[in-house]
DNA sequence: CTGAAAGCGCTAACAG
DNA sequence: CTGTTAGCGCTTTCAG
């Protein structure tokens, strides 16, 4: 028991007094130190009655578990890393929410990064914080595929909005809400598409584009790609201009935001939606309800995306690595219809400025 | 040196090669792992010589420090918590973006909690989170003052967008703010307004009621208030109403989601804005441009108080406990005028549906 | 400026 | 089911 008289090296400031430690609640239970990690840590394997003791004098202590010293034996952090390519897009804001929530209730604490759709930033942050939590929530990753595969070697980990072979997944179902997309556009009179894309390195963007070509065929329009463009309201102007050049009259931006800038900068060329051209979006945020027209999109739960993402990583974690489940999921999209989209009119668009 | 021989207990699944640490690098690069230790923590007081053979060896290994072992023994754990009251409102999307990249360049990382407008839950996950990071942002918190005084003692701690009497904090300047928009509205002609109030146990509900108030007094005009009112857009209905009842021609609603729900309900009950009456929010959310019509808001870069608010936490970190400053920061706002006000039409309001 | 040594608080064999 | 014991990887006195 003279063990733990030594004086302790003092932390910076005496700012802290020192909290209780499984030495003082053991001694005050009157049990080993392992009895009381046991009490907290694997509650099956002890006595009901030590238990409860143990849990008492934790109590009357106001003992708490450093979760640094457990992580640092047990290797598990009870932490969780969710890295978004940009944090700007309010399209995250519902899958952290969603995220956010489902780890809470699991005890687990959800560290926050935002890659600025930077490749570089996302696989640095990732290295950096590798020791620091249990797995990691990669969010529409900018990195090439065999960068994921090799960190998904080193930790657990399941793409968000992005599949990769091989890697566990969380997606909204897009091919065929984009076949719904060009049906309703076809559905309207409308014989062209374009798809103002997203970033070059941007998985949904070529995903989207192939399903769009598809479904474009399939519906007998003619489909043009035109960008890459950042997905971002100010970046809606040019991509409005590349879009009316291609001559196409349904127009599909790769995102809502992109939408709401192709929209503003119709408006101010005096180009009619959706008497002239009808524009639909992706992701259903908030705002796409607002804008005016207001914007027809391809949404989906994206809070439950978030959710089913954290519980398909939580499993992960507990599951040794080759029993790893690899779930590729896709979660429904709904094609929700407003007033961006409609019968293409006669009346050739032209520049009224 | 046969220290590190021992049969290393395993990990649950021989998942990780454990991965070098300072021993490794000590031994490689001929010196003691203090030595290693100071070269990454105390590059002051190490030889330059010395430290560059460290790096070396570091690097050839592929050494990163543990975290946790240097939070165990450091007490710093370069992590800092932002819990906000309602992850849900946009407004604090801004927030979050400021802090996580302010933290991000100082190699901190940053955990987000949502409290879910709950005092205790907010209190559970500061509990929680105490021993794993080095200081709380905490954001719209519905705290009694009292409780989050007792958090400040216990951790470095800033409040945002609340001020506490002894505690650091980040806000945007409300006071002033709050009097241009009553003498906006004065000068429209408006002679009442109503405040629709948010939350009971917000801060900022009580103050910018207690602002307008006074500077209602100021101008000449009538104000009331109602409410509280829980500050989402499904909630502008009821707060439509009871604005309408008061009679009052000048609506400030508690924040933008309110205020375009109460817009929404407005154009329901065809009552015209701005003809009839005036509506006016807080923040400037990104949809607050989009809505119809356009929302006039009280804006403020809220991005660069998340920002403000994590450097003053790291300069409180930083320093011991009795010498740590307690700014009281109010960043500018700023009236953005759009076309939600107006003067108010001599036809009386009436409900035409 | 550098090395030796003692822990930080907890978990995980291993016995019993 | 419970106790003993040896570390996890790092920081920090304390000497030199």
């Amino acid at each position: 028991m003279g063990k733990r008289l030594p004086k302790l090296p003092m932390s910076r400031f005496d700012d802290v007094v020192s909290s209780p430690t499984i030495y003082d609640v053991a001694r005050r239970a009157g049990v080993a130190t392992s009895t009381v990690s046991r009490a907290f840590s694997t509650p099956g394997r002890i006595g009901e009655a030590t238990r409860a003791r143990v849990l008492d004098a934790a109590r009357e202590l106001g003992y708490e578990p450093n979760p640094h010293a457990r992580a640092l034996t047990s290797r598990r952090t009870q932490t969780l890393a969710m890295v978004v390519s940009d944090i700007t897009n309010p399209h995250f804001f519902e899958l952290i929410r969603g995220a956010e929530m489902r780890a809470k209730a699991a005890r687990y604490t959800l560290v926050l990064v935002n890659a600025e759709e930077s490749p570089r930033i996302e696989l640095e942050q990732v290295q950096r914080l590798s020791r620091s939590v249990d797995g990691f929530l990669l969010a529409a990753s900018r990195q090439p595929a065999e960068n994921l595969v090799k960190v998904a070697a080193e930790h657990p980990v399941v793409m968000v909005n992005r599949q990769v072979p091989g890697l566990a997944s969380v997606v909204v179902e897009h091919t065929e809400g984009c076949r719904q997309m060009v049906a309703h556009l076809a559905s309207l009179g409308h014989t062209s598409v374009v798809y103002l894309a997203g970033p070059p390195n941007s998985w949904m963007a070529a995903s989207r584009w192939a399903a769009i070509r598809d479904a474009a065929a399939e519906y007998g329009l003619t489909a043009v790609r035109a960008g890459p463009f950042t997905p971002t309201v100010g970046h809606g102007g040019a991509a409005a201009d590349a879009a009316i050049r291609t001559g196409a009259t349904g127009i599909i931006a790769h995102n809502d935001l992109l939408a709401i800038g192709v929209l503003r900068r119709l408006a101010d060329r005096s180009v009619r939606v959706p008497g002239d051209v009808s524009v639909v979006g992706f992701d259903d945020i908030f705002a796409a309800d607002l804008c005016s027209p207001r914007l027809t999109t391809l949404g989906g739960a994206h809070a439950n995306v978030g959710r089913a993402a954290v519980e398909i990583l939580l499993e992960s974690i507990g599951a040794p690595r080759d029993l790893r489940p690899v779930p590729e999921v896709a979660l429904p999209s709904e094609l929700v219809l407003r007033d961006s989209t409609g019968s293409p009119g006669s009346t050739p668009r032209e520049d009224h400025s």
